[in-house]
DNA sequence: TTGCTTGTACGAGATTCATCATACTACGAT
DNA sequence: ATCGTAGTATGATGAATCTCGTACAAGCAA
């Protein structure tokens, strides 16, 4: 077998007020977020019951993820999401918390 | 004379956290929102040096208020912004001063 | 191999939004 | 009254984006 699959993740360094504000600007993204906060941190996207279509999940765990808010990683057929809660807090402090306590 | 000219603005409940993040993710809104976090709460419009043309200026503070995030009077033919700061602490604590620390 | 599950790629459509120029209003000063 | 300043209204344009359906790829199970 080949190198396994892999997703491009912005380091904190890389992350911008702008993309991850325009990311939590989104409802159907701050669903994800909220889920992701609530419970375990590995999560596929089929576990998220979204009110969209399967290519518009898609879409919007990828935005997610290219702010740095989440991260993926294959896992069989499957991708495993993760809030990246420590590289959040580190790179925009206070941040996260505010929008979960808010939404 | 008349009644005075009089703009509206949301109360704290009528606040949305969509419309705050919206608003939030545009940089010539942070510029706006981090010069009256700076300064004194009672500048002008065009106080403001915004890359932007007159009529875009107006656009961008009218989202702002329209959120919630900034308050706006008539003054003579000026119109005098302040930061809703006590309020925006009121309904979504914390948010606006880690928009603010991150910016 | 065959089929099933999970997610992606690739358009396409509709909407939103940031931007501008022009024309206009409201107010104050001269 | 006239003029200048501050901001608004309106309409246009181009870009971004949210959405979808369909077709496809990758992995697992039987």
């Amino acid at each position: 077998m080949g190198p396994a699959r892999s997703l491009e993740h912005p380091t904190p360094e890389q992350m911008s007020l702008d993309s991850i504000l325009s990311a939590l600007a989104d409802p159907v993204r701050r669903t994800i977020v909220a889920q992701l906060a609530g419970g375990h941190d590995d999560q596929a996207c089929i576990a998220f019951a979204l009110p969209v279509s399967k290519s518009t999940s898609t879409h919007h765990f990828r935005v997610l993820r290219e702010a740095g808010i989440i991260s993926q990683q294959y896992r069989g057929t499957s991708i495993l999401n993760g809030l990246r809660t420590e590289e959040l807090n580190l790179r925009f402090p206070g941040l996260l918390d505010a929008v979960l306590a808010a939404n």
